[in-house]
DNA sequence: CATATGTCCTGAGAGC
DNA sequence: TGCTCTCAGGACATAT
């Protein structure tokens, strides 16, 4: 579930690393499906062992580790992935661990993943400049109204599904999809070629909210309580949800309307039919 | 090219 | 109680 909210509070939980040097690439081997490592494993190691982190940077819904050697490892955590200082939430699920040298704390740079479709690379800064100018739009935080509008405007897919578009606009996930659509009064399933200039104004307006907010409240713990931050303990984001999660539930909004559960690209959507009309 | 669908994975919760 | 089944969704491969 980690969205840029999450993993801008994982980043900001990791950043205590920058400066220090990795000394021992560690890939933890407990559990059945080892985790996805690009180059291989050799290959990460030989990159990665005896390197500088000099900046930890987010990208979309990733974190980045910059290398003295100008490569970056970059951390996917997908659905139940964390990268973390701290202890992991539990021992069995911890996939890597990068030894930080010198004795003062933190002592490890940990990727902990449940479920383990998480996965780590180490790229170059050809692979890096791929991964970011190719694979990926710009940060959700960093795109100004006019750019997200035209990024999406010509599109005829609906405009919760062009939302989770990585290539599109990079950290917006499942959950803040349908938090900023209800903020913004748009109705989830309208196609984004029928979107006029107030519905982009008020898009853009709710997506920096919401996740600003999200942010400042450290992420969205969600019941399964996968998610924690840099201390290990729960974000408190998903007490301010409008309508993820909340079918039946009142529109916080109108307080008229129930919200609704829908499907869409087979995602759970949220959204209240009064305060989104179709249009 | 744009868009849609299937797949990976584990554990929580539902239903019997 | 204890079993089986379904579901959660990020990113990518494959299909349309």
């Amino acid at each position: 579930m980690p969205e840029l909210p999450e993993v801008e509070t994982m980043r900001r939980g990791v950043a205590p690393a920058a400066g220090r040097t990795i000394s021992r690439v560690e890939f933890v081997r407990t559990q059945a499906r080892p985790i996805d490592v690009t180059p291989s494993r050799e290959g990460f190691r030989r990159r990665v062992a005896g390197r500088r982190i000099e900046q930890v940077d987010r990208i979309g819904k990733r974190v980045a580790l910059v290398l003295d050697n100008a490569h970056t490892v970059v951390f996917e955590p997908r659905m139940t992935g964390l990268v973390l200082l701290a202890d992991p939430p539990t021992q069995e699920h911890l996939r890597l661990v990068l030894t930080l040298a010198g004795s003062r704390s933190p002592r490890r740079l940990l990727f902990w993943d449940r479920r383990g479709l998480g996965c780590v690379h180490v790229y170059s800064p050809e692979e890096l400049r791929r991964l970011t100018e190719e694979k990926l739009g710009p940060d959700a935080l960093a795109v100004d109204a006019a750019a997200l509008r035209l990024r999406l405007e010509k599109s005829r897919r609906a405009i919760k599904t062009a939302l989770l578009d990585q290539a599109a606009v990079a950290g917006i996930g499942n959950l803040y999809a349908s938090e900023i659509l209800h903020l913004a009064r748009i109705h989830p399933e309208r196609p984004c070629c029928d979107l006029t200039g107030p519905h982009w104004r008020r898009l853009h307006t709710a997506l920096r909210h919401v996740l600003t907010e999200a942010i400042r409240y450290e992420g969205s713990t969600l019941s399964d309580g996968t998610y924690r931050n840099a201390l290990n303990k729960a974000g408190g984001y998903q007490n301010e949800h409008r309508v993820y999660d909340k079918a039946g539930g009142d529109c916080p909004t109108c307080g008229r309307a129930k919200i609704v559960r829908i499907v869409q690209a087979q995602r759970s959507t949220f959204f209240c039919p009064r305060c989104q009309a179709r249009r």
